[in-house]
DNA sequence: TTGTACGCGTTATCAA
DNA sequence: TTGATAACGCGTACAA
């Protein structure tokens, strides 16, 4: 490894020089700034970032908690997390959360990072107030089930979405509508599944508990669990099924066409967060669009504001977008 | 912050002792070592891992370069690569390759990274010999397209599976095979399209250059370029094509149904990759399955046996298996 | 405009 | 079994 000295050596000049040449600091006479790069540039010197976060206590390392790296809606707000940090000469040091090994978290992070942006996982409060206690700042994009005052969040008003989207199936002729749940009742899909019970309530609807399909939240296991139900009794109580991430909606699709369910014919699906694929299956889907890019950016704008300015950060929150599709039409019969 | 000298005063020993505890060294009294343990559990103290590295020059860091992290098949890989380096207790450090800004790289990631995993990318020799001066380990899924002496790889044999993939529509009766390619030729599409020329020469077919389609690697470009392609002339000089990627065959789908040319019946088609959305297209595409996880794990233990025990990397080559699904059948007429 | 010297939080060497 | 103390590579106050 060349180090500052190796450079300073090399360009007969002190090592402070070489620093103040490193970080462009301007009180540095020009030739001796030449010099200093021309051995910097033959020696293929880099300043050792382990050692200057040491110094400046700034790592420009920003922490993600991913829920799955498999899961394109969660990577496509990386895309934008990443885009945006690269903005700010930040590195970004992903994480799965495992909630079994929440207490490394703190170990893992420490001295590595100057802020996280969580994936609406609700963490221990524990965990919370450690993070608090040392003023590394969390924020979450998608607003964690359990609220805790130290994470703020930015994410789509939820209701707002349900409401749209149930009024849109209950104009169509649906009044029997099912939901699709993840299992994981803290999982960031669990505050979708509230809010649709809310706005099924507010739109004179009544939800019933045989209604509710709870899978775990990715294609495979959505599409085992509709398969099942679908074989278990092919006559569904509910004319409509929303699903509470695109994936199982696809899992749904797929389930339905496999079981010689017609969709939207005998049923009609809907989905959340917009992904890719859903203007690509068939039938296309009808799914409430989460602007993955934007929030991304937003996190870390705001992440950036209370690390450099210390910012109180506040909930904000997102528009959306229903998106109708060929997968929610009237109900036959 | 919580330093090891607040712990050390705290419990009434030294630093040394306290680092011994941390690192688990046995030459500590139980009695000390319970003593030092409540403090570091009444203050909340983490070592700091910038601090650790710096004199340890171990960083428990390992690199991450991708093309693009919305692309499915990319973060599959790294799902087994984010498993197995849990396992090791490394992080992993994501950075999107961006060929303009490869300079960066190297003060990104010095100090802060014991070794680098590429996906495929072909970095610019002054790249690649800057890491090598340092003994920083490359090592790449996805066999780059430019070969260079430090960056061994993991990947499938493409021949060997392009050429079963031709052999497999050619039993069905297919000569005319078109190809459709990324056309950034430094891509890692680039590898599977010159073994599908060999596949082809090998398979005794002639691949005419105006079956050949060039598309930005992704499923919209995919779908403009196909559309494109169909509306100029519906009449196609092939009767099945070969996408370099999951992505791009996915957008050749959706592109046919929208030109109202059916799959199979009017075009086969075929994929790289085997993602998991394939299973769940209409119809169901016929692809090469690359095993992601398995060759993300095998990437992470290379690169930890060249870190820790010095080993040499040699380029290895994992089984694939050819998925013959819905979207390859028989030509009509 | 440049150089000296200290401290950041660790680990590791050597004495005690 | 423990305690001093010297690195690790860098930024910067202060002196020159």
């Amino acid at each position: 490894m060349v180090t500052r000295d190796d450079v300073a050596r090399h360009a007969g000049v002190s090592v402070a020089v070489v620093s103040y040449v490193v970080n462009n600091k301007n009180n540095v006479k020009e030739e001796t700034r030449q010099k200093v790069l021309r051995a910097i540039e033959e020696l293929g010197y880099n300043p050792n970032m382990a050692a200057r976060s040491l110094k400046t206590r700034k790592t420009n390392q920003i922490g993600v908690l991913f829920n799955n790296l498999g899961n394109s809606f969660e990577t496509g707000i990386s895309l934008g997390l990443e885009q945006r940090a690269r903005q700010y000469d930040q590195s970004l040091i992903f994480q799965t959360y495992i909630r079994s090994e929440e207490h490394k978290l703190k170990s893992i992070f420490s001295g590595r990072t100057d802020g996280i942006i969580l994936m609406g996982q609700s963490l221990k409060p524990e965990t919370i107030e450690h993070f608090a206690k040392f003023g590394v700042p969390l924020y979450s994009v998608l607003k964690p089930v359990q609220d805790h005052a130290y994470v703020r969040s930015i994410d789509i008003d939820w209701y707002d979405a349900m409401l749209k989207l149930v009024e849109h199936l209950k104009s169509l002729g649906h009044h029997k509508i099912g939901f699709m749940a993840n299992a994981m009742h803290d999982h960031y899909h669990h505050v979708r599944f509230l809010h649709f019970r809310q706005a099924m309530e507010a739109s004179g609807l009544e939800f019933e508990e045989h209604s509710l399909l709870q899978a775990g939240g990715y294609l495979e296991s959505a599409y085992d669990r509709m398969s099942n139900r679908i074989k278990a009794n092919p006559k569904l109580p509910f004319t409509a099924i929303v699903c509470a991430g695109d994936l199982m909606a696809i899992g749904v699709l797929s389930a339905c066409k496999d079981c010689g369910l017609s969709v939207p014919g005998d049923l009609s699906v809907a989905g959340c967060e917009n992904i890719l694929m859903t203007s690509h299956t068939t039938p296309t889907l009808t799914t409430i669009h989460y602007p993955r890019k934007e929030i991304g950016y937003m996190a870390v704008d705001t992440i950036m504001g209370q690390i450099h300015n210390g910012d109180e950060p506040t909930d904000s929150t997102f528009g959306f977008e229903l998106m109708i599709r060929q997968s929610t039409v009237k109900p036959t019969g």
